[in-house]
DNA sequence: AATATCCGTATTTTT
DNA sequence: TACGGATATT
């Protein structure tokens, strides 16, 4: 311990020594923060301060991981452990099972993800009969982000209309509709959505008594990325702590990537009017990367007509260069970045200390397909699309409904799982199923008499079967288990593919053999989804060297010896749906500045000069890209430029500019020789 | 009247 | 590839 705080710099040991007045901490990429919210998680043990009664709110439930074994090495004590840690979906989420009651929620709520939200509107919106016109409303999805953008901005509804959903302005009032009635099915069928829990916990934190009772759990309150947090999550913090005492959060205005989740950077530039008598400490020294690749990172950066006061600096001088890679087309960048990955694995580098990082999920389809040829282990995180999968989504349904028989929405998709049966029959057996209040007979033991298609009736029975079998003391995985064996002939009878589905499920029981309880599983799968492909796989692959793919996103917080950012095209990154809007735009930019400032050694920029058009196959048409608008020349210059090609290919292959007869500077070259 | 099936299209980022 | 819309089939 004392080793680790001599360590630390000045400002670092303030961050992790002061106690009292609130404290916001500005802090650089790689300026040490994880270390330093580690260090001061031990400090504070160390003090006598009781774990149990700290709270660091991080933005994944990894980083809390990560920051509380780090904290646990400094002090040498296992009740480290005992730190309430994660995001503050999932302390809400513990805090209202526990005290939930105070505010008329049962503790075994079921948790909705984004996509049941979404189905539930649509039922809703079903059921009022919007939308059935031939007027176009607005779709689920554009629902389900309406509601949880008004609701995370704390906005009005008609206000968010305008500005983000204009094309939605004229449907006001059937969209008003649809959320009151989203409200009321969710509080009878004791369901809440993500955005719930966040409302939750600020209406706990303000009831009388109850309030005070959790505002007392705690005695230090931590955040992390708190540039990332919205205004409901900061509305939690001033609720919970109105002067700020013992509070600390940690952020970059110039790593503000999540507004399209409502978040606002306001919190970070507001903190010190909200709590006043903060205390700011600002760490400017990087301690991650070479400088040649800060250079980078801070011309990048400085372009933005927003003003981010902070210029990174590194005491680890280097003559390597970014290197900025001109290739002829996807195909050339996903083999360019192969050689490079091999290339440093060769001078020492293991393929986990080396990261390929990317706009979207779908930009690295490429890469995979090489990197697979090519037999290089790897690791994809972000994107993953497992919990949306049809097949798992069926599994998880009858599981939920098992958990609580009100639960709509998963009635909705069990019920179309039967034989003959569709979106009709279904919502006319719901009404009969689902309990408007607990006073009648649970919904699970009527099965047998609901009159349905008879080739459904061996289907049905069967689910009755499963229902009778999974009782609460069955552990989880075996629960699934007998789901699957009910699931089987269904999805042979629905899908393609019936067997890689069915896989799946078995890998869905690997997940739910960790926890105790049905409820605590899928409470869990809904706040902390597998995120990668290695959180599928069993543990062999751990042990295994693998390069790591990510999205900028997923990679926040991460650093690795050799960086790869690939697509760094206009129209990927910035990602062509972000144009348009100077302010989207703006947090393109402070994405590609994320990904450049995760890089410690060596960092290599990869640009397609063309890309092949997918949508008509019949034809090779390709379109020449341009370099992304974030690295204009003077940012260029920083870089040593490379290509993976001869120039006279790319002469043959760049169209001829328009209006100039001369090709290739041939013309030039010889008025050259016989100027004087 | 309800379900099945076909076709076209659009596809960011995530708690 | 998965979803939504429109048409075909039971």
């Amino acid at each position: 311990m004392f080793d680790a705080l001599e360590r630390l710099n000045p400002s670092q040991r303030e961050a992790v020594e002061h106690v009292g007045a609130p404290l916001l901490v500005v802090a650089g990429a790689g300026s040490g923060k994880t270390w330093t919210l580690a260090c001061r998680v031990a400090r504070l043990v160390d003090r006598g301060v009781r774990p149990e009664r700290i709270l660091l709110l991080t933005f994944t439930r990894r980083a809390a991981r990560e920051m509380l074994s780090r904290a646990e090495r400094l002090t040498g004590e296992r009740s480290v452990g005992r730190v309430w840690g994660g995001t503050f979906h999932s302390v809400g989420n513990r805090l209202l099972r526990l005290h939930g009651r105070a505010l008329g929620l049962r503790p075994d709520f079921t948790v909705m993800d984004r996509t049941d939200s979404a189905d539930l509107m649509d039922l809703i919106r079903g059921d009022l009969g919007l939308g059935t016109t031939e007027r176009r409303f607005p779709r689920k999805d554009t629902l389900a982000d309406i509601y949880s953008r008004t609701v995370n901005a704390g906005a009005k509804l008609r206000d968010v209309l305008e500005r983000d959903y204009p094309w939605c302005a004229d449907d006001l009032d059937g969209i008003r509709q649809i959320f009151e009635a989203y409200m009321a099915r969710k509080r009878e069928q004791h369901c809440l959505d993500y955005d719930d829990l966040l409302l939750h916990w600020h209406a706990l934190a303000r009831a009388p008594g109850a309030g005070e009772r959790v505002s007392k759990m705690f005695d230090h309150i931590l955040v992390d990325e708190y540039q990332d947090t919205n205004a409901v999550q900061a509305d939690i913090l001033a609720a919970t702590r109105p002067a700020g005492e013992d509070l600390m959060v940690v952020g970059d205005d110039a790593q503000a990537i999540y507004s399209f989740r409502a978040a606002t950077v306001r919190n970070i530039l507001e903190f010190s009017e909200r709590f006043p008598g903060t205390r700011i400490v600002r760490l400017e020294q990087n301690y991650r990367s070479t400088q040649p690749i800060l250079h980078v990172s801070n011309a990048v950066i400085a372009l933005s007509p927003q003003r981010h006061e902070k210029t990174l600096w590194s005491e680890r001088a280097s003559d390597r260069r970014p290197v900025l890679f001109t290739c002829l087309d996807e195909a050339d960048q996903s083999d360019a970045v192969c050689r490079a990955v091999l290339e440093h694995r060769e001078q020492g580098t293991p393929l986990k200390e080396q990261a390929v990082l990317f706009r979207a999920a779908h930009h690295s389809d490429l890469l995979e397909i090489e990197l697979s040829r090519r037999n290089i282990p790897f690791v994809k995180y972000g994107g993953l699309k497992f919990m949306e999968a049809a097949h798992v989504k069926d599994a998880l349904a009858v599981l939920r409904v098992l958990e609580n028989p009100g639960d709509e929405v998963s009635w909705f998709r069990v019920l179309q799982l039967l034989d003959g049966v569709g979106p009709a029959t279904a919502r006319r057996l719901l009404a009969g199923l689902v309990p408007t209040d607990d006073g009648g007979v649970s919904p699970l033991t009527k099965l047998a008499e609901v009159a349905v298609p008879a080739q459904a009736r061996r289907e049905l029975d069967d689910l009755a079967a499963v229902a009778r079998e999974c009782t609460d003391d069955v552990a989880p995985a075996v629960q699934l288990e007998r789901v699957r064996r009910f699931l089987q002939p269904v999805l042979v009878r629905r899908y393609d593919h019936a067997e890689t589905r069915l896989r799946d499920l078995e890998q869905l029981e690997q997940l739910a053999s960790g926890y105790p309880t049905r409820g605590r599983f899928l409470a869990d799968l809904a706040l902390d989804p597998p995120n990668s492909t290695s959180d599928l796989a069993g543990p062999p692959l751990l042990d295994e060297d693998y390069l790591v793919l990510s999205t900028i996103h997923s990679a926040k917080g991460g650093e690795w010896d050799v960086v790869h950012v690939i697509h760094a095209a206009d129209g990927m990154m910035p990602s062509d749906m972000a144009t348009g809007d100077e302010e989207r735009i703006e947090e393109e930019r402070r994405l590609f500045y994320v990904a450049l400032t995760r890089a410690r050694d060596a960092l290599y920029v990869y640009f397609p000069l063309r890309y092949h058009r997918r949508n008509h196959a019949y034809e090779d048409r390709y379109h020449h890209a341009q370099l992304t608008r974030f690295l204009p020349e003077e940012v260029r210059d920083l870089f040593d430029g490379r290509a993976t090609f001869e120039d006279a290919e790319v002469i043959e292959e760049m169209p001829v500019p328009a209006g100039s007869g001369a090709v290739g500077g041939v013309d030039e070259l010889l008025r050259g020789l016989w100027a004087d």
